[in-house]
Order: structure tokens, then C-alpha cells, then sequence
DNA sequence: TCGTTTTTCTAGATCGATTTAGAAGAACGA
DNA sequence: TCGTTCTTCTAAATCGATCTAGAAAAACGA
């Protein structure tokens, strides 16, 4: 059972360890009939055909496609969004007949724990909400495997993405319009995603938030906004943040969460204190995942399976040329937002 | 850019090849000194570290577990308790700096669409919710990894699973103290996902279909259970399964969806229709995802992100020694039950 | 000073396949 | 019948590393 390779095939069968490997992958490079015997004996063998890694090294094709998958990878499986994505990707991937390949990108900042990216057998990689700069970015260029990335960023040829800045400036002036001019931003903190409490500029992880935060402020330029954490991107870290601001003395009129699911974790913070959303404190969000249009949450829908679908077939299929696509987004008003109460 | 490996960068330098190689795997096997030198120059001709295939091959080691992820990949995503699952075990794998190996299981039942599970190049595998007798499973056996599955069935030694057949008993229990002597169990067909409507038993996928409807069964002896499918594991085909029952002339008292996600379509379906669940036709989910809470649904409840967690161990930790694990459930009553009405 | 241990480095085999170039034989056309 | 083409199969090189065993040099102890 253990060690049959190739070779033993072939010297079982009595021909070359080429035609062994013929019969596997070209099988109009050999009599149907001997292809049959050769298959037999090897099912006879317990061979169970050509080990994955020797083929990965020959041929140059590992048949999978690695994705950076946030900065912790068990914590992006609790956002909806992420999950669509990966939803979509994992469509076109099937659709190739080729593997995903999580990679864990290792908490610390140091290099050396972006081990995975370093050593994992892949064709191409998808790159999904990595912070800029993050060591893991380095490695893969260095490797100059194809890459294709959510973010707009310079270290990637191809994206799918969506003008963040844009989006993020129609719910500011959205926000205008209901006369808000006091805002807490809720935004997941990389650095010292334990700590609950208010954020310095420099410590927004680049990437989305920092553009999301500029349309905002573009839109709202008359407004104070301030910036709160509650730790990672999670529902949790929603309920926290905004536990914070609420019990502090200086409430803002509205909460703008960075993500869908800390704007939900606002909301609930909200209920929990027997303030209704939209009324006394508007709350918003980012990404409308499906959870949004229940819980009623005012937010900037996005087409985020579509957004996995093209990522992958951006690596995958040889037929799509462009390197960079730009998807549609729109402002999806409901009743967690609403006027500014005047004071 | 192109070509350079460790012999290159052993030729610039003017060492061994083996000497290169430890400098990456062994630093403590060569100077500091040298070891910078061989590092410096590495970079300089953009050699980004030691093949991942050809170290796979060589070390046998491919730092990455293979996941057989339902039958359909991109379906699994909809699921929350499917997405529960995998949090679980990347938060191990990530522990145990492993990547996760996405394959897709290939849509017909052909042995040969299985490529990916042929090819991978993996250590072990997890598989969730594989159906009984999936030609990808012969492929694993005949391969001879590691495996862990979430199903305690004759072909992995290993395996994290809940008591399928009681689980469901205490939910017939549940449903036949209401009252509830005509149920119709809603459930995935794997064999014509597209169609909508009656089953045979023969058409249940055996894997934890069959073991909860033996459950239901021994626990419901005198009721009429009908089975009834709208398509593949998903909300929607959990609303056209029950949109097909409650359009027939000829209505449960209970509909029993097989996962909460069909449950909650088929709450959906009710709602439609004016009807109210618990008080007019009663549904129950199984798995109890985030969303059954919000929607007050009668289900099973069972720890899924531990499921995930201890099959990630089971494969990676070697100071885990139970091969095999039990985990409680219990019944969570909610309002989407309630008695049978007299007729 | 000499034998022993430790450190540092290397030669060469090996992991298990795929690929290229070409040999041997069969089939074919004229 | 002879040269040509097609089919079927093979020998040997190669993919890019890691591993084992051991050599050379340095450090050490008495």
C-alpha cells in the first residue's frame, strides 16, 4: 500500500514509467487496451494515482488558486460579506475544477509568520480586504505569481472593486441631507484589536476604511467625525464600540458603521438601551448583506458575489481581458436613518 | 527574475545548495554571517524562498488539509451552518499554521469530475456533510490520508459528530406531544436538485438525512411522514418545498425542515400565505444557526464551531487522542411550534 | 601537543512524477 | 515492393528542492 508509485506500476505492468503516466493524462497516447491493463493493476496495486506534489513540480500547475482572506481568517467567516464573496468565488473555481486555498496570514506584523503565503502551492491568488502594506502583500509580489485584489492598490495589476470614496459620499451627503453634523465612524482596529475606544487617524488600517473615511469626509465636511473602535470587524466589536459612545457623555447624532455588521452590533447596542435606531440615534452601515434589509439598516448595497465571481474569473479565465473592473453601488435607505433631532 | 532557485542563488553565492536550503529551514545549522550573505543576495536576484511543490515533494509535508465541503462548493457558502463549520476549523488550522484546501467534489457523479480530490496536493482531509458513498470518498480511501468527517460513517476511523437519530427523536418527541400526527419532512435532493416536490425514501441521501429521519421516525410511529424537496440545501428551495405542500390540497400540520435554512424559507413560504408558523402549521429547523434565534424557530441546537474546531484538532494536534467524538444537542423550543390544530 | 568534540559546510542520492525526442512496428498509398 | 505516415511505446533528462552521511575546520580539554 505505502510507496507504490509510479515506477511500481510500471514494473508491474512490464512497460515505461512514461506510459504509466500516459495512460493517466493522455490517454490517445496509448492502446485503449493496454490503458485498461495499466489502470487494473495500479487499482490492484493500491496506487492511487500520480502523487499531487510530483505533478505540481513537473508540470508547473498546482490546480489551486490561494486567497488572502482578511487579516484573520477565522474572524471573516462571521461577516456575511465575506462570506458572499467567497461565494462567488468559489463558483468560478469549481467551475475550473480548481481548489481554494485559505491561507492564514498569521497575526503578528513579522514576516517570518506569513509562513503559508510563503510556502503554499498555488497558480495565482485572489487578495480579499488585506490591509496595504501587510507583509503577506510582499511575499506574494515577490513570488510574482498573478494576483488579483479587492483593493485598487498599486501592488496589484488586476482588481474588482468598487469606488469606495464615491459610495462612502453619497451616505455622507445622505447624512447631510437629514442634518447630521455629529458622527461616530465604527471601524475594526488593527493594531490593538482588543481595546475599545476612540481611534487617531494614523491608526485606521489602510485600504477600504481609509477611503470610506475620505468620502465620508468629503461629504460631510462641516460635520465632527469622530472614530471608534470596538476590536475586529464582528457584531461583537459593533455592540462594544457603540456601548462606549453611548455611555460616554458626548453622544453623536449618528453612527456610521464601516461594515454591516458592526452597524448591526450598533443597533442592538442601541435596542439594549431602549433607543430606537433611525429615531433617537441614526445608525448606518456598508456592504448591505442580507441580514441589513431585515434588521432594517440603511447602507451602501454592493454586489459582492459578482465581486468573487469576477475576481475569479479575472484569474481563471483566459477569455476575460480586462484587468480592471469597477462594480455599480447604490445608497439602500431604510429606517435605521432619519433626521437629526434638533437641540 | 524568471528561473532563479536555490541552485542560482547557491552558484552567486558561492556555496552548496544544501547549504542554501538551510539557511531557510536549519538557520542554526550554518553561521549568521553566511546565513545573511545567502539571504542578502537571495533577495537581490528576487528569489522568493524555496519552491512550495518541490519542498512538498521532497519533505512529503504539504502544510495544507484538504476540505470536501458538501457536494456543491458554492452552495455550502449559503449555509450558515456550514460557514460555522469551517470558522471552527480555520481558527485551528490557523493555529497550527495550516492552509485550508477548498475542493470542489465536481457535479455529476462520475468518478473522473473528482480531479481536485485526485490531484490536491494535501496531508489530510476534513469532510462535511459528504453524502454516503460520494465517489470522492473512494478517492480519499484510495489515497490513504488522514481524514476527519462529521459524519460517524465505516470510511474514516475519525470523526466529530452529534447523535443524528437522537437529535431528531427529541424533536419527534417535541413535535408528537403537540399533537402532530401528519408532518412533512422538508429536505435536499441531492439526485435532481431542480425538481420541487414528493420524495421516495430511496431519494434521501444517506448521511444525516437518513439517520434524522430514522430519528423522527422511531420517535413519530403513528404519524404520516411525507417527504418533500424543493431543491438543494438553501433558503429558497426550503420556501418552493413548502410553497409546493401548502399549494397541494392535502396539508401537514408540521413541516420538519432537515436544516434550519430550508425552515426558515419555509417559514417564509407560510408567511407568504398569511399564515402564521406555531399557531397555523408548525416548523422546525435543525443545526440552529444565528438567524433561527432572530425568527423564533423550534430547532435542534449543536455546538457547529466546535464541530469545526475539534475535527481540526483531531486531524492537526498530535496530543489529541479520541478518534472519535460526540458532541451534545439539545432541543431549543421557540414560537414557530406549537399544537396541532383539532380537526 | 594530541586526540576529541563541536561547528560549519558539502557531495550526491532522492522525492515522484512529466516531457522531449525518438525508436519500433503497423498501416498505407502508389 | 518501397518509402511514407501514423500509432504506440520508451530512455533519459528534468522539475526544485531536502536529506543523509560525512569531510574539513575550529574549538576544546587535559
Amino acid at each position: 500500500m505505502a510507496g507504490v508509485t509510479l515506477k511500481t506500476v510500471a514494473k508491474a505492468v512490464g512497460v515505461s514509467p512514461s506510459t504509466v503516466s500516459n495512460a493517466y493524462n493522455k490517454p490517445d497516447q496509448l492502446s485503449a487496451a493496454l490503458r485498461d491493463r495499466i489502470l487494473a493493476t495500479a487499482h490492484e496495486l493500491g496506487y492511487a494515482g500520480p502523487d499531487a506534489s510530483a505533478r505540481a513540480l513537473r508540470s508547473g500547475k498546482a490546480g489551486s488558486i490561494g486567497v488572502l482572506f482578511t487579516d484573520k481568517l477565522s474572524y471573516a467567516f462571521s461577516d456575511p460579506f465575506a462570506v458572499g464573496f467567497l461565494a462567488g468565488l468559489a463558483e468560478v473555481a469549481e467551475q475550473f475544477r480548481t481548489s481554494l486555498l485559505l491561507m492564514p496570514l498569521g497575526g503578528e506584523d513579522t514576516a517570518d509568520n506569513s509562513t503559508a503565503v510563503k510556502q503554499a502551492a498555488i497558480d495565482a491568488a485572489a487578495i480579499f480586504c488585506v490591509p496595504h502594506g501587510h507583509p503577506a502583500l510582499e511575499i506574494l509580489t515577490a513570488r510574482g505569481l498573478p494576483a488579483a485584489s479587492t483593493d485598487p492598490g498599486d501592488f496589484t495589476e488586476s482588481w474588482v472593486a468598487i469606488d469606495e470614496v464615491a459610495a462612502a459620499a453619497s451616505l455622507g451627503e445622505h447624512l447631510t441631507r437629514l442634518g447630521h453634523r455629529d458622527v461616530v465612524v465604527l471601524l475594526d482596529n488593527a493594531r490593538t484589536p482588543g481595546s475599545t475606544g476612540e481611534l487617531e487617524p494614523d491608526q485606521v488600517a489602510s485600504g477600504n476604511p481609509t477611503l470610506r473615511l475620505e468620502g465620508l469626509r468629503k461629504a460631510m465636511p462641516e460635520a465632527r467625525i469622530r472614530l471608534v473602535s470596538g476590536g475586529y470587524n464582528a457584531f461583537d466589536s459593533g455592540v462594544a464600540g457603540t456601548g462606549w459612545v453611548l455611555d460616554s457623555q458626548d453622544r453623536p447624532t449618528a453612527i456610521v458603521g464601516l461594515s454591516d455588521v458592526q452597524a448591526l452590533g450598533a443597533m442592538e447596542a442601541l435596542r439594549v438601551r431602549g433607543l430606537v435606531p433611525g429615531r433617537d440615534i441614526t445608525v448606518t452601515g456598508f456592504d448591505d448583506i442580507p441580514a441589513a434589509e431585515q434588521a432594517g439598516l440603511t447602507t451602501i448595497h454592493q454586489p459582492i458575489k459578482d465581486k468573487g465571481r469576477l475576481l475569479g474569473r479575472l484569474l481563471l479565465d483566459p477569455e476575460v481581458t480586462e484587468r480592471q473592473i469597477l462594480l455599480p453601488t447604490e445608497l439602500v435607505v431604510r429606517a435605521s436613518s432619519g433626521p437629526a433631532p434638533k437641540n
